[in-house]
RNA sequence: GGCGACGUACCCAAGUGGUUAAGGGGCGGGUUUGCAAAACCUGUAUUCACCGGUUCGAAUCCGGUCGUCGCCU
């Protein structure tokens, strides 16, 4: 069994790429993407298009409804159960935590719980109850940082052990042994320009309208996404359409650093498409254990 | 040309005599163990247009210069 992951900054090619390789090396595709789960989010996101998705069919692409929930574990799940039926496995993606999952697993944790995690949110101050019940997390996480604060109350509430326990009794399972593959480019603002000109052009506000008609839509996670938020704003008339773009260009470009300061961190040296290429052959001729 | 207002970081902006010059945006750096395109942390003006004066002490008061804006001629 193989796996590449191919892994890069938000428009530096990795979608045409990945594609390419597949076909190359009959492997299988899954998307390590947070954004690409939801169907009707194809402009902003910058899906592959339809047809490419009937050739090349992608795990974890539009397989929820805005507003259903997915998390790190279901993309995890997902590449195991592509490896179970696959020997080769390309996964392919810009969601730095989901990629880090795949090299540092997991511990063995409990799924979010919303009726929990509704209660815990109303605690006057979580970061007091934390210190309570698990000190070492609570002098671990900045008292702002609600999120992971309420999701140590969370794991505590639902396991009856603390969240310290739980990782140090280890990952749920061995690391994958993947071959990475960080893609990037110098030119990536220029591209990141262009493509949200064509995304304007292949109708990017029809699609903030149209999923903006479904209720409730407006306070789902991937509304308030950098790719939706200033599109909403721009819907509601709040800013123009250019202003709205602008904004969006501006954050995608500052996500993209962020991506780089994750694939730093795992140690993941940038490379071109390619030496990108030439990786995903070594890895796919290497003869596996069985 | 006259009168008036203003000039604080890349941008907006508080501060109108006394500790190391608020805050926000932007930009940079970082964290990240089931919401991660989210959330959180953090750095970013030895200096207030410039020159001189008053004062123990000035971004704050006074004079001049330059600049911007408004009104008048």
């Amino acid at each position: 069994m193989s796996v590449l992951l191919l892994g890069g900054p938000t428009a530096a090619g990795k979608s045409d790429l990945a594609v390419e390789l597949a076909e190359q090396h009959d492997a299988v595709l899954v998307s390590a993407d947070a954004m690409t789960v939801y169907r009707g989010l194809d402009v902003g996101t910058a899906k592959p298009s339809p047809e490419i998705l009937a050739r090349h069919p992608h795990a974890c692409i539009n397989v929820r409804e805005v507003g259903e929930a997915f998390a790190v574990a279901d993309f995890v799940d997902a590449v195991d159960h592509a490896l179970r039926r696959h020997p080769r496995v390309i996964v392919v993606g810009g969601t730095p935590f989901y990629l880090q999952a795949m090299a540092r697993p997991l511990a063995s944790l409990p799924p979010a719980d919303p009726t929990v995690r509704a209660q815990l949110e109303s605690l006057p101050d979580p970061h007091a109850s934390l210190a309570v019940v698990d000190p070492a997390s609570a002098s671990r996480l900045h008292p702002n940082d609600r999120v992971r604060v309420i999701r140590a109350l969370e794991v505590h509430a639902i396991t009856g052990r603390t969240l310290t326990e739980l990782h140090a009794a280890g990952p749920r399972r061995a690391p994958f042994d993947v071959t990475v593959a960080w893609l990037d480019r110098a030119e990536l603002r220029t591209r990141i320009d262009h493509r949200l000109q064509m995304m304007r052009e292949a109708g990017y506000v029809a699609e903030v309208r149209r999923v903006l008609a479904q209720p409730g839509a407006r306070a789902t996670k991937p509304l308030r996404s950098f790719a939706y938020r200033h599109m909403v704003d721009h819907v509601d008339g709040r800013i123009s359409l250019d202003e709205a773009l602008r904004r969006t260009a501006r954050d995608t470009w500052r996500f993209a650093r962020k991506q780089r300061t994750w694939a730093r961190g795992l140690g993941w040296e940038p490379i071109h498409a390619d030496a990108a290429r030439g990786r995903a052959a070594a890895c796919f001729s290497t003869i596996g254990d069985g």
